[in-house]
DNA sequence: AGGCAGCTATACCGGTCGGTATAGGCGGGA
DNA sequence: TCCCGCCTATACCGACCGGTATAGCTGCCT
């Protein structure tokens, strides 16, 4: 009768700190962390709230452990080897975000992105969640400069730049519900690409 | 000793219901809906908690006229009228959204955007305060299709969905703490323009 | 003078927040 | 066999959550 929710999808297998972030990252990823709270967390892994707070000092630092994770997971693993695979000429590959954006979006359990939502939801700028979601955006601008490098970009660093806030613009378009933001704003980067003399 | 912060800047002036609005217009937007109990409301605002609930049902009712009021403010007042008094030529108008927003992004005190805040602190789509929330983006829509149909571009519906995508791109960005999103974001927008067949 | 509407203050409700204390179960290594 | 390290379960902490009940004050209308 304590928590009906405890038991569902209880991410079983593995050590209880595997279940912890695994969870975590479903949960964050999906409601944002504010939303979340540790008891709930703790009972949907199926561990003890005191091993959480065995293995993370504080709320806090799960929710950093979780973006490292995202990183991990979602820039690293998947949009870099993705964006790698889908093509070999660089601006072809700058393009091919917004086609796996495409794709990305049209699932039907889209939760948009949780680096814009944990940003959002911390409204202290020094705030330690804040500056790790900082550095996170950083590695991914990181990436995309190196793109622009390789496709012979004017101006690799603003190109990277724009390219990124078209990124972040559509996939918070895509969290308002407008399904075809990703292939307007591949429309939109493809001029971008055109006035760094680049064709695709 | 109760509350500290009960009389800090209580908005003195205007009567209970005005005051409530004007405080969960400072305090929803700066710190987002979840952040803010009603408690510490009514407290700031310097009004009885039964005062509060007489005049809205529930805290999502306060919600809802804090977007309301959002978009009287900021999208109306603010947005609409500064861009329409920055230039006559609609083409130079778009453009001037980004030199509005350079100013705001500068602003000591930036603290981002209401709507895309209460959006995705909001993790069920069907939920009154997300349907609001698109509604409201919605009508910021319009004002660029507006712009860009008298600007004379050839797919006003499709540069008015890039031109907002990147306006939400830079207003996160800008959030990050990259105070020149704006500028970059001008440029970017140039050249969708250009596409357009038209020049600023 | 009476009355009523609007507001205030205070206390309360069950539930959840992040975080801690305590005691016991269970498995592996010596 | 005994112990120790890791985990579990449960209860607790003060604070806060959204929302309600009650009683009293104040000012305006008649």
């Amino acid at each position: 009768m304590t928590m009906p929710s405890s038991r569902s999808v209880p991410s079983r297998s593995g050590d209880p700190r595997e279940r912890i972030e695994r969870t975590a990252y479903e949960l964050f990823s999906r409601h944002g962390t504010r939303a979340i709270g540790v008891d709930t967390l703790a009972g949907r892994a199926g561990v003890a709230k005191m091993t959480l707070y065995k293995h993370y000092r504080s709320k806090d630092d799960l929710v950093l452990a979780f973006l490292r994770r995202r990183e991990e997971l979602w820039t690293r693993t998947w949009l870099q080897n993705a964006v790698r695979d889908r093509s070999r000429k660089p601006a072809a590959r700058l393009l091919g975000i917004f086609e796996l954006f495409d794709s990305w979006f049209r699932k039907p359990d889209y939760e948009g992105c949780a680096f814009l939502k944990v940003l959002l939801e911390q409204s202290d700028p020094q705030h330690p969640v804040r500056t790790a979601v900082r550095g996170h955006l950083q590695a991914i601008r990181s990436l995309l400069v190196e793109l622009a490098a390789e496709a012979g970009a004017r101006h690799p660093a603003r190109l990277a730049q724009q390219w990124q806030m078209l990124m972040m613009g559509c996939i918070v378009a895509a969290y308002a519900g407008e399904r075809n933001a990703a292939r307007e704003a591949r429309k939109a980067g493809a001029f971008l690409l055109r006035a760094e003399g680049l064709r695709a």
